[in-house]
DNA sequence: CAGTATTGACAATCTATATTGTCAGATAAC
DNA sequence: GTTATCTGACAATATAGATTGTCAATACTG
């Protein structure tokens, strides 16, 4: 009874289990194509091959090309996002050694895995303003990680000033982060590491002479 | 005689000038059009248009759409770059005094140029390797303008580190303009000019403290 | 095993734009 | 005014890839 409302089962799974299954076939071969050709080099066809599905299904989970590229973006996001959280909060409550774990933890996996480092870094800009929006609502939820605003609750909707430091670290670590492996890794994690946080570490004292009424 | 050798003459030009004077008119629509619908919504067809011109003169000029961008590109910065050059030199010896008219400079063209602007900071991302080759030197340029290399000799051919610290620099000042310019200017100039300053000092300070042995 | 749901391969269609080619009319030279 | 050159409009072609559609082969169900 509890069956009969199931789909038929292929390979042990339902319906919709195989549906998911493809789904994230599509996503890892995306990002393996993403990688090698980048997304504007990658056709449909190819991401297809290297998920061995066919278009058929490509179109069973995404409504265009695009919306393929943003659920890659959301899944390396997201183990990437997690990852940082974690090693944060295992870093303690200094707010200065938090900020080394977090960029530790991403550097270091941008050097482990250089092909959903590129969809990360590169293949996600300047697609089209759906994408970008998508990008930017990211690099917002990692600025708070690694400076995180509600430390103190007056700040924590940042004020527009506070804002544009934020943006300005993220894209410091994000244009290190690109050379660095563009340049295949030429220094140490932890000399990129550090070379990172004295960006960041504007972000944090130069909020807070704000704060106190200095206007440099 | 010395006619002679000459082209026929059409509106007063000889034909050499009149194709320079298509050129111009084709980058000047071109960064017209990029800032209404973006490099990948222009076509040709449409620059040409807007030129009041034709197909056929754009071949004229340019192999392919993407040596128009790469001119227009080219055009833009080497603007931006004559001018920030100047104000930096104007401003005398002292090397914040520099940056700040740099910086201001910088963010004044761009309130009052939207549609370069938009040509400068967004459309030349990511197109091809040609395109981005192009960017990745207008922006060790326009670094060296802001802290140039050349005080210490030592120092001229920045050693790995502090080449991460210049695309640091550079990347949060892009970020910060391009966050500045979507939100259509929310602060003042002279606000964004502090915060932007706020990150370059630290490719400024770091690579003293890094050339005296402290590493961070 | 018979019947049906599902799959994989691939053909057919559609769309969009770059790029090249044609030609009649306009303009300058003499 | 005649001729050679240049111009503008536009048609023709080429390409590339997305998207949809067809159908036989396969895998499950009862």
């Amino acid at each position: 009874m509890a069956r009969s409302r199931k789909a038929r089962l292929y390979g042990g799974m339902d319906a919709e289990e195989r549906r998911t299954e493809r789904r994230l076939k599509l996503i890892d071969a995306a990002i393996e194509v993403y990688g090698e050709v980048g997304y504007r080099g990658a056709t449909v066809k190819a991401i297809c091959e290297a998920a061995e599905l066919t278009e058929r299904y490509f179109y069973e989970s995404f409504a265009n090309s695009e919306a393929l590229l943003i659920a890659a973006y959301g899944h390396v996001v997201g183990h990437l996002h997690d990852e940082m959280t974690a090693a944060a909060a295992a870093a303690g409550d200094d707010a200065e050694m938090r900020l080394r774990a977090a960029l530790t933890l991403y550097f270091t996996r941008l050097k482990e895995h250089p092909k959903p480092a590129r969809v990360f870094l590169l293949e996600i800009s300047g697609i089209s303003p759906a994408v970008d929006a998508v990008k930017l609502d990211a690099l917002r939820v990692f600025s708070d990680i690694l400076v995180p605003p509600a430390l103190d609750p007056k700040r924590s909707d940042k004020g527009a000033a506070a804002s544009l430091l934020s943006v300005g670290m993220v894209g410091a670590v994000i244009s290190i982060a690109l050379r660095w492996v563009s340049k295949q890794y030429p220094q140490a994690v932890e000399e990129v590491v550090a070379i990172a946080a004295s960006f960041c570490r504007v972000a944090l004292t130069e909020a807070d002479h704000r704060e106190d009424g200095h206007l440099s």
